[in-house]
Order: C-alpha cells, then sequence, then structure tokens
DNA sequence: CCTACCGATCGGTAGG
DNA sequence: CCTACCGATCGGTAGG
C-alpha cells in the first residue's frame, strides 16, 4: 500500500505550486511560510512537516524547474537552427504564462549575492543555457547559417542575456514590449537564413 | 543661518547612502529601517523623523539617482556615435563601482509588480532609456553608420534589454562574464564604422 | 533626534 | 499534520 506516500507525494506538489505563486508575487525573501501554507490549505507548521526549513521549500521549487527543464530537452532538439525556433516557441509560451518568467526574473535577481541560498542554482542555470546556446552557434556557424563577423562564443552570452533583460522590460510594461517579436528580431540578425 | 538646515539636508544624504547600501544587500522589501539607521548612526525613530515611511526613503534613493543622471547628461552628448562610447564608459565605471548595479538590478526585478512602490518609476525610467536609444540609433541610420537591416526601434529595445541582462549575468558569476567587452561587441555589430 | 512602546508577523520548535 | 508557543524583528507612533 503505498496510499498514504502518494497522499504525501501531492501535497508536496500542492505545496510547491502555492510556492511559485507566493515566490511570483513578493520575491523569496519577501515570502513568508504562512502564506504559502495557507494557500496550500494547511498551517505553516503543517508546511513545516513536508519542507523542515524555509530553504528546503526554495530548494524544492528550483528542483522542479530543473525536472521541467530537462522533459522539455527530452524532446531532444539538435542544436542549429530548429533550436532556436524552439526557443522562440518557449517565449511564447512564457508570454502567456507571466507568472513563470516573473518568479524566475526575480529570484534571479535575488540570488546575485553569494549568500542567497538559490546563488549556487544560478551559476549553474546560467553556465547550462550558456553552453547550450553555444552549442548551437558553432553548428550554425559551421552550417553558414550564422553571419560573418559573429562570434559564438561571444553570442552566447548575448542571447541569454537579451532574454533576461527583455523580460523584465516586458514584465514592467507589458503592452509596450513585444517579447517575442523582438526576440525573433535579434536572433534573426545574426542569421544568413531565414527563422521563418 | 541656515546651519541647522545644512546639518539636516547632511544627514539626510548619510541616510540615502546608507540605504542604497543596505538596498544593495538585501533589495528594497528585504531591508529594514532599522539597518539603514545603524549605519547613518541614528536610531530607526531618528530616521523616521528625516524620512516619515520606508517608501519615502525609497522615493529619496530614486530621486537621488536621478539627479546624478541628469548631472551626467550635462556634458551634453548628442545622439549618434559619441554617445553609444559614453554609454560604454558608463558601463566600465558600473563594473568598478558593483553595488549601484546591484541596486538597480534588484530594484528593477522587485519592481515588475504593480503594487511596488518603484513600479512607476521604473516604467518611467525605461521609457526614457529608450527614447534616448532610439534617438541614437535614428541619428546613425540617417548617418549610414547602422548596418543595413538593423531597425532603430527594435534595435532601441534591444539595446536595453542587452544592458540589462548582461548585468544580471555579470553580478551572478563576474569571473565569468566580460560586461564591457560583451557591451562593446554587441553595439559594434548593430554598426559599419569601428566603436573604437 | 531619542526612549519607549504598539500590534503584526516572521521562521522554527515542542509535543502530540 | 495541528495547537500552542518561542524569541526576534518589522514599520510606525507617542511624547518629549
Amino acid at each position: 500500500m503505498t496510499g498514504g506516500y502518494l497522499k504525501g507525494r501531492m501535497r508536496r506538489e500542492d505545496i510547491i505550486t502555492a510556492a511559485i505563486e507566493v515566490y511570483r508575487e513578493a520575491g523569496y525573501n519577501g515570502s513568508s511560510l504562512r502564506e504559502v501554507a495557507k494557500r496550500a490549505g494547511i498551517t505553516h507548521a503543517g508546511l513545516l512537516y513536508y519542507f523542515p526549513t524555509k530553504e528546503a521549500l526554495l530548494a524544492a521549487v528550483l528542483e522542479r524547474r530543473d525536472a521541467e527543464d530537462t522533459e522539455r530537452e527530452k524532446l531532444d532538439i539538435a542544436p542549429g537552427i530548429d533550436l532556436l525556433r524552439h526557443l522562440i516557441a518557449l517565449a511564447e509560451y512564457n508570454v502567456a504564462h507571466r507568472g513563470i518568467v516573473e518568479v524566475y526574473a526575480r529570484l534571479a535577481a535575488e540570488a546575485v549575492a553569494p549568500g542567497h541560498p538559490a546563488h549556487e542554482y544560478f551559476i549553474r542555470h546560467y553556465r547550462i543555457a550558456r553552453e547550450s546556446a553555444l552549442a548551437t552557434f558553432r553548428t550554425l556557424a559551421a552550417n553558414g547559417e550564422l553571419r560573418p563577423g559573429v562570434d559564438p562564443e561571444a553570442a552566447a552570452v548575448a542571447f541569454i542575456a537579451m532574454e533576461d533583460g527583455l523580460q523584465v522590460q516586458w514584465l514592467t510594461t507589458p503592452d509596450e514590449i513585444d517579447l517575442v517579436g523582438s526576440l525573433r528580431f535579434y536572433l534573426q540578425s545574426l542569421l544568413t537564413v531565414p527563422l521563418g
């Protein structure tokens, strides 16, 4: 009988979902276990039965994100122009789900401080993102699809920066910024072939 | 005799300086009036004599930033390639003063929420930054210094995004990111003439 | 500007 | 999972 365990696992997921919602509104530092617990329908002491500290809950939130990312990568798109198209599709998804963008933009800004509990996570996150972008730009260069003079290393850093920066501007003034259009335009400017 | 007033003004400046320091470490939401007051050498009730609420202190911090920006603009650089060079010099200054970058990156992320006390400030801030960049890219285009196919409007949004995004990546992993180099490389890729 | 205080809220623990 | 509690900290006020 795994019934009890199953229920516990589901409860944990509910708490994580509630936490993401609260982080989105208040950031991690500004959030409280009591608010997260209330939205999950338990007391804050009950929450601490599942996640022994505030940090443990944050770790679980970031773990879920990694799990989702891993799942998406199961699509197993090869580096190259198709991956760029996939990233644009992902940006479209994000625009329709403002919440997740807000959570990670706020967390990333909080976590620049070396002591922050998510600091190491974001160091790793950026490293992986840059490496993935680098592989793609190198492939494009090899295929003659990268505009001459565009250095793959520099483009990788710049592309991640562009994604992050557009998100903050878009979150601040959603009506004035076309996130997907801007991203597409930027990527197209690096290429010799149409993104489509 | 303006002695009393002068002393008051100086005390206010000391408090604002202390506030910037604390915001840098903890963000605005994560900061406390007691911590700011301690660094300014007074009690938190004393601070509230100068700034009646936590929000009033934030407003003063943002006002100082505007004042500094206005002073820099007194240099009165015309839109165009010289302004781009000036922005690169500004980025160099920022890299040497990590604190101010951290304050505004964190504040910008917190302030994406419509209810945040600095939300309107950042809406205005981004609008002004974009307009300034747009004027420059239009001038460059008119002079044939902008690479063909680069749309000034799109480039303005993208350039501000690039600045913001590079800052967060650089703050997270200062040793892995060459902020000024990346920015210079990006700008050069938009031009037909050397930035120098 | 300070002392002294207020009510509210925080993360975490005890003990069941 | 809850009730009940802890010490710490918060923004703000009174009253001088």
